[in-house]
DNA sequence: CTGAAAGCGCTTACAG
DNA sequence: CTGAAAGCGCTTACAG
């Protein structure tokens, strides 16, 4: 059995108080009874139980976080600067990996009050009536990173994804194009699927191009719908010549899909994506995205968390919106009218 | 303030202990004082702290987990199935997140041992003199998975890394290449390092080809180095005309320099990955792969430590080798002889 | 079938 | 500056 604190007390010959004032750093202790519980503790290989500490100091340092999916290289991207920022400020990650499974975040959320973890974040906008009332009654701080769940008091860390869209579907308006294609996410989502598309569709309608129904798709922000929307696309009379889609990995399944049919990215069709993600610069033609700063939002995600932890909550209301960036690369280009070319 | 069982006590008017036994589901409560503490619970919205709990049982039911870096491909698949797996079985998951930092594990290890996590998984091969007594001193069960570090008395699930890279350079040597390069690992790794690298130079001896010492290079797994290692291969004279890279994410940078250097993939140069990570359909072309059971690798990681934690000893010793498979796609194609083309 | 009491391993007033 | 004692919120013999 490992050595507790009063073993160590009894080899040092001192109180167990004495002891803990030690492990705690409190001053008030006079240096040859610190040398030798110091020792006692070295000999012993003693460390203390976070468990029983955190029972008394009711105070867990455990965030729980909840990931939508952490294969998607955003999410593991700003998984791993959250756990960064946590570690250093000596927190632990809790980690729970949700597929679209409300029964599976319920009983985390469940598990994260029985663990009394000291603050959650989410990173997903589905949250519904039940999901809600529940992180209510938690009673425990809370922030969403990345989205903004619709008419919730919750506090989020985002880019202003309406005006990211706008700017990216202005950047496919600046090189020349006025057959625009878009492949959305789902409407249900305010943030990154709303937000996004109406961005997209304002951009369109202030620069007087037309909009094609049929080139508007909506998936779930994964590879293989960006794959299908595109492939719906393509079945078109006439094809867009250049598509955005609001995720780095929808992207890269549309330029696939458009190489797969034989066209060539930018060449017949340029393609935009959003996340900014590490797949931009692993497939070729290296993707143009309007990125998130997901680096600073998870960085930030956490510092405003731990804020509200420790209750500072002057102006803590507000959401923070951070910058968004557009990224040239090689998958967008000027359109040429073909007919004037030859 | 949540209120404790002894709110609950109080308020259905039985005894702590009652409660207690409702709570963990006990025989020996008569039917109405159950109903009346199930009412108590209800009414109060009452949980069991978790820490509490773990104090007096002694168990935690907290996994920690050490993975080498959230963001690759393989290593975020794996997790994911660790994370689903664990949580079927009323595991939570402390997720440590280490790129290279001995120091940063050092500290995560330390915080393992005061979290008194019932088990520890580790995905990384690394283990220095001072990591592995750390975790000889921790005495808690640990597993490491798809990894065997040198030496160390731990228990693995892995694959056969020699025979996979082995059958990898056997399947381009079948598409009759003879001039194969190679992007190794880290050659202080044994599993994914050295076994590797002796699979595929084996190979070459059984069948009488010769080694080029200039077309094999060593990397660190990652994207950018695969390109990088690509770069140093193709500046020699003569260039291979298949590669072998010990990683899909080396695989895919690869893939990209030789793009970038206008050769083509399968055209010039055919190029063979290993793990089956989500890139390899990603990207175009489909990179064909050596892949590992990743997602069985992760689930049967958490079944042999959950029994390594109730104390199942039998046979418990021995490591679990899972079978590796080849997956053909479109980055690897015959050889042929452009001399005799023409 | 039920409850009073001890104990899990710590911290924190309180008293000296 | 130091220690005895109470308490964090549970579970588990033990007794009845």
């Amino acid at each position: 059995m490992a050595p507790k604190i009063k073993d160590v007390a009894k080899y040092a010959g001192v109180s167990v108080t004495t002891v803990s004032r030690v492990l705690n750093g409190e001053k008030y202790v006079k240096d040859d009874l610190k040398a030798r519980v110091q020792k006692a503790i070295d000999d012993l290989g003693y460390s203390p139980s976070h468990i029983a500490r955190s029972l008394v100091r009711r105070k867990t340092n455990l965030i729980g976080v909840i990931v939508p999916d952490v294969t998607s290289s955003f999410y593991s991207t700003i998984l791993s600067t959250i756990e960064k920022t946590a570690s250093l400020n000596d927190y632990n990650l809790l980690v729970c990996n949700i597929i679209e499974d409300t029964d599976k975040e319920l009983k985390y959320l469940q598990v994260f009050k029985e663990m009394r973890v000291d603050g959650i974040i989410i990173m997903h906008e589905k949250i519904n009536e039940e999901i809600r009332e529940m992180i209510m009654k938690l009673g425990i701080p809370i922030i969403f990173s990345s989205v903004k769940p619709k008419d919730q008091p919750f506090i989020s860390v985002i880019i202003d994804d309406y005006s990211a869209a706008y700017d990216a579907t202005r950047h496919l308006i600046d090189l020349g194009h006025s057959r625009i294609g878009f492949i959305g996410g789902d409407m249900n989502d305010v943030t990154s699927g709303q937000n996004r598309y109406f961005g997209f569709v304002h951009a369109l309608s202030d620069f007087g191009i037309e909009q094609v129904e049929a080139h508007i798709k909506f998936g779930d922000y994964k590879t293989r719908s960006g794959y299908d929307m595109m492939k719906e696309i393509l079945a078109c009379r006439t094809r867009p010549t250049a598509v955005f889609a609001v995720s780095d990995d929808m992207a890269v399944g549309a330029m696939n899909c458009i190489s797969d049919y034989g066209l060539s990215v930018p060449g017949d069709i340029s393609v935009i994506g959003f996340d900014g993600s590490q797949l931009t610069e692993q497939v070729r033609p290296r993707l143009s995205s309007m990125e998130q700063p997901i680096l600073e939002m998870g960085k930030i995600t956490v510092l405003k968390l731990l804020d509200l932890i420790s209750g500072n909550n002057a102006t803590l209301k507000d959401d923070v919106i951070l910058k968004h960036m557009l990224v040239i690369r090689d998958s967008c280009k000027k359109y040429v009218n073909r007919e004037d070319q030859t």
